[in-house]
DNA sequence: GCAATCACG
DNA sequence: ACGTACGTGATTGCT
């Protein structure tokens, strides 16, 4: 064949769907439709695509309908259990891809799939023009097709790792030609379509006995020569052998009829492709669907209303032009911009290229960066009639801060508006133009070889117009779906004001806490170290030599092997990993008096924590002034939580004494103080407030410690009467309710049994019949609603909590119990954030904000003004918001973050 | 790039 | 019968 061939594609749907439902974990879409069968489907089509650039393709299906073989014999697949509806119900949403893909279905009553597949692959050998055909399958029940022009392409284990059966790989595989495969299932059988075949014949003997005679029937003929128990076998089901032969063997003339003009592989509808797509959210597949011709393309994108292509006009401002630009931005009132740096993550080590402005849909200009053009633009930037909107507004506000331009007019975070519709979800600028438009957003910073721009100023500008545009039309596309949202919602809380009320007043708070920082004693912190490195290097002797050999205390599993297999430690109550048993702490801690090895370890753990993640680390991120700059991220917990990151300074040690050593470098700075301000208890407070729970709310309006209250109320002691211990399983308690607990859990982090555990919850959930009340509750709307929200309305979606999958609910049932307590307090913290700005504005320049950590806020306060301070805040944070019972507010002064 | 571990609230 | 509390980020080892 010197001239290329053209090549067939049959697609074996169910098959392909079955090993994609089972091989695949459950993924779902935002409104709960099971869809990981789909999403193989998918997959492996377009690598098929890929892969082989078919000329035609078609996919075959079964039908409900008994087939032939049922009727013929009635325990064909009998043994089968029933799929599950979930996978049934996937069948009708791949076969509405396959169509949109233009690609025609065969499918016929009474015959299987596979059937179809042989009539179809059998027409198109018989054909003139030389066609490979390549059937692709999940099984390999259609390898006896495979001939000199067809092959089977195969997926095992998962639908990434995948097999061409060609004869030659058939034979290697099996040690048998692909028609012998037929003969090889009526000896052997097969278990999955309850095929019998003979019985106590196995692969071994079935492939050795038709390596000899070829085929069943010859196996027969020659039964004389043939000795022993394998005789006996083969005569002793005979009738069966034959049997399991014909149901074995696919039809090869089903009353089918290929039309390969129909199967041309076309143009396919890109529009509802991408839309059906995202209504599955497989927004990885929509990169990986193939390119269609510029032509087509403009065309269906004009027909989809989308005319982001075709009528989008930018233009690189050049210094001539700058005025009018810049007259013509001044008299928008709403733009948007999407600004140019070089340098990495970080404010203070990037510089600005240029920026690029949108004052309408498909209308954007680029200015270059030059000391001359920003202080022009400086104008429109510190213009707050002019309303921006943008994509992490808080970075482009640090950054043009640097620059001495003070950003004004903000109106609009497109990353932000993407997290409160979907905390937790992506919200990457590349993500959310995928997931929102279906179009490919090439990323910000493309870097050479060497790491060295390789862009003109054309293409920077063209690019950068481009994102300005995109994040315009986002920000109408989120503000039409917040809007939508909150008219759902009831009362005054919404999203709505969830957005504008609190994340978007917060972004201006971030960048100046991040540019503050807080200062870092680099001496204290070398000294700690110091001691730290001997003390490392001391227990490591000693480890090594009770272990009686040197090993890496880094690897949990030399460590593991040096416990459990050198040292013979009984690992009976020890969980097992993927990789062995488990050495985390907790489990250490149950080996503790076993060998002194044990502490040892456990000490060595916790310092070489502290001294690489934080000794060695932070000091190397001090800036001149010795000050540590975090970045907080707004869009990243599900929660409604901050984090922090680069580094992160929510989780400085504190537990242990090492830990709290180190907290003292964390300090104010000359003439100043540090005062730490923390809501005491809040997570619980928001539980006896959404919960209305009466024993809950009288404990906390008295001001009682709530967890000596809870103690004897589940002890059924007076308030004196309650011991440590009592106070300690109480506590282990309430934490619980927030993480909504189950039995073990519960019982792992009281240390007390299952049987003692579940009394307890038992006893709580009566005595606290208002929180178990609440809870239930929880659940059921969540359930009912596909979501979760705060009471100001924030809102985060579980569409897992209705899956089949026991595991995957529970764990959804306990992220709905504990987002609304977590969220609002998180909530909270954020309006208070809100409101202690303005009271730091008052004492300008004697205060300022330097870290949250979640419940705590922690300022940076000149001296003589502390006390004040100190008292006014207090009020401020306790006001924020009221609840049913009172929110309290521990303040704390010190010069180090340690004495507090 | 993932698993295991551990730092915080 | 199953595995086990919520939310984060950083480091190390290992494939």
């Amino acid at each position: 064949m010197s001239e290329k061939s053209k090549k067939l594609v049959v697609i074996d749907g169910n098959a392909i769907i079955h090993r994609s439902f089972h091989a695949l974990p459950p993924l779902s879409t935002k409104s709960g439709e099971l869809v990981n069968a789909v999403y193989g489907f998918a997959s492996t089509l377009l690598s098929v695509i890929e892969k082989f650039h078919p000329d035609y393709i078609l996919a075959t299906f079964d039908l409900a309908a008994p087939t032939f073989r049922h009727t013929e014999y009635a325990e064909y697949k009998a043994t089968r259990t029933k799929a599950p509806d979930e996978l049934y119900a996937q069948i009708d949403r791949v076969k509405e891809l396959v169509r949109a893909f233009n690609i025609p279905i065969y499918e016929k009553e009474g015959f299987e799939a596979d059937d179809v597949i042989g009539t179809v692959v059998k027409q198109s050998e018989k054909l003139d023009a030389g066609i490979e055909n390549i059937i692709v399958t999940g099984d390999l029940d259609t390898l006896q097709l495979v001939t000199e022009k067809t092959k089977v392409y195969a997926l095992r284990r998962g639908i990434t790792d995948t097999v061409l059966y060609g004869a030659p790989e058939v034979m290697e595989r099996f040690g048998l030609r692909p028609d012998q495969m037929i003969d090889y299932k009526s000896l052997r059988g097969d278990a999955s379509d309850n095929i019998p075949g003979v019985k106590g014949i196995g692969e071994k003997t079935a492939t050795d006995l038709l390596q000899k005679y070829d085929t069943v029937e010859k196996v027969y003929e020659n039964i004389a020569e043939i000795k022993g128990a394998v005789k006996d076998k083969l005569e002793k089901d005979k009738a069966q052998a034959f049997k399991s032969k014909w149901l074995a063997t696919i039809v090869l003339d089903a009353p089918v009829k290929l039309e390969l003009d129909k199967a041309i592989t076309r143009e396919f509808d890109r529009p509802t492709i991408v839309k059906l797509f995202q209504e599955l959210n497989f927004f990885s597949l929509i990169k990986r669907l193939p390119q269609a011709d510029a032509n087509l393309r403009t065309e269906s994108e004009s027909t989809n209303g989308n005319d982001g292509v075709k009528d989008f006009k930018f233009e690189l401002i050049k210094e001539d032009k700058l005025d009018d630009f810049i007259k013509l931005l001044g008299g928008q009132s709403e733009v948007a911009f999407a600004l140019s740096t070089r340098g990495g993550e970080k404010y203070f080590s990037s510089t600005i290229k240029g920026v690029a402005f949108c004052y309408k849909t498909g209308r954007a200009g680029y200015v270059e960066y030059s000391e001359n053009n920003f202080a022009k633009l400086k104008n429109i930037f510190e213009n707050g009639s002019v309303r921006k909107t943008g994509y992490d507004l808080k970075y482009d506000l640090e950054v043009l801060e640097k620059y001495g331009i003070g950003l004004r007019g903000i109106d609009w975070d497109v990353m932000i508006s993407a997290y409160v519709l979907n905390p937790g979800g992506k919200v990457g600028l590349e993500d959310i133009v995928l997931e929102e438009l279906g179009e490919e957003l090439e990323p910000a910073e493309k870097k050479g070889q060497l790491g060295l721009e390789i862009e003109s100023m054309d293409e920077v500008a063209q690019k950068m117009c481009r994102r300005a545009d995109y994040i315009f039309k986002l920000k109408n596309i989120y503000q039409q779906k917040i809007q939508e949202i909150s008219g759902q919602q009831k009362g005054e809380h919404n999203l709505k004001n969830v957005f504008t009320k609190i994340e978007m007043p917060l972004v201006g708070i971030l960048a100046k806490i991040e540019m503050n920082g807080i200062r870092l004693n680099e001496v204290i912190f070398a000294g700690i170290s110091v001691t730290i490195s001997k003390r490392i290097e001391s227990l490591e002797k000693s480890i090594y030599g009770l272990a009686g050999t040197d090993f890496n205390i880094n690897s949990p599993r030399q460590v593991a092997e040096i416990l459990f297999e050198t040292l013979k430690i009984p690992a009976d109550n020890i969980k097992k990993l993927k990789t062995g048993y488990s050495t985390a702490s907790s489990e250490l801690e149950k080996l503790r008096g076993e060998h002194k090895i044990i502490e040892k370890i456990e000490e060595y753990r916790e310092i070489f924590k502290l001294k690489t993640t934080y000794l060695d680390t932070l000091p190397k991120l001090a800036d001149e002034n010795s000050r540590i700059h975090t970045t907080f991220n707004q869009a990243v917990a599900a929660t409604g939580r901050l984090s922090s990151s680069d580094p992160n300074l929510q989780n400085i040690p504190i537990r242990t004494d090492v830990g709290q050593l180190l907290r003292t470098a964390f300090e104010a700075e000359k003439g100043f103080r540090l005062v730490s301000v923390d809501y005491s208890q809040i997570d619980l407070r928001v539980v006896a407030h959404m919960s209305g729970d009466k024993n809950m709310i009288e404990a906390f309006t008295k001001g009682e410690d709530i967890h000596r209250t809870t103690a004897s109320i589940i002890n059924g002691v007076s308030f004196s009467q309650v011991t440590e211990k009592m106070r300690s399983k109480a506590k282990a308690l309430n934490f619980g309710i927030i993480y909504g607990m189950g039995v073990f859990g519960f019982a792992a982090s009281a240390g007390i049994g299952r049987e003692e555990a579940r009394k307890f919850i038992a006893e709580y959930m009566e005595k606290f019949s208002g929180v178990a009340e609440y809870m239930r509750k929880t659940k059921e709307e969540a359930k009912k609603n596909l979501f979760v929200e705060t009471q100001l309305g924030r809102r985060r979606y579980i569409p897992e909590i209705n899956s089949a999958n026991f595991q995957v609910q529970s764990g959804a049932e306990r992220m709905a119990i504990n987002m609304p307590i977590q969220g609002m307090a998180a909530d909270i913290m954020k309006l208070a954030m809100i409101e202690a700005e303005e009271l730091v504005a008052e004492y300008a320049g004697q205060v300022r904000t330097v870290l949250q950590i979640h419940d705590e806020l922690l300022f940076e306060v000149k001296e003589e003004i502390a006390e004040d301070f100190m008292r006014k805040i207090k009020t401020v944070m306790e006001n924020v918001y009221k609840l049913k019972v009172p929110l309290v507010v521990d303040v704390k002064a010190g010069d180090n973050w340690g004495e507090m």
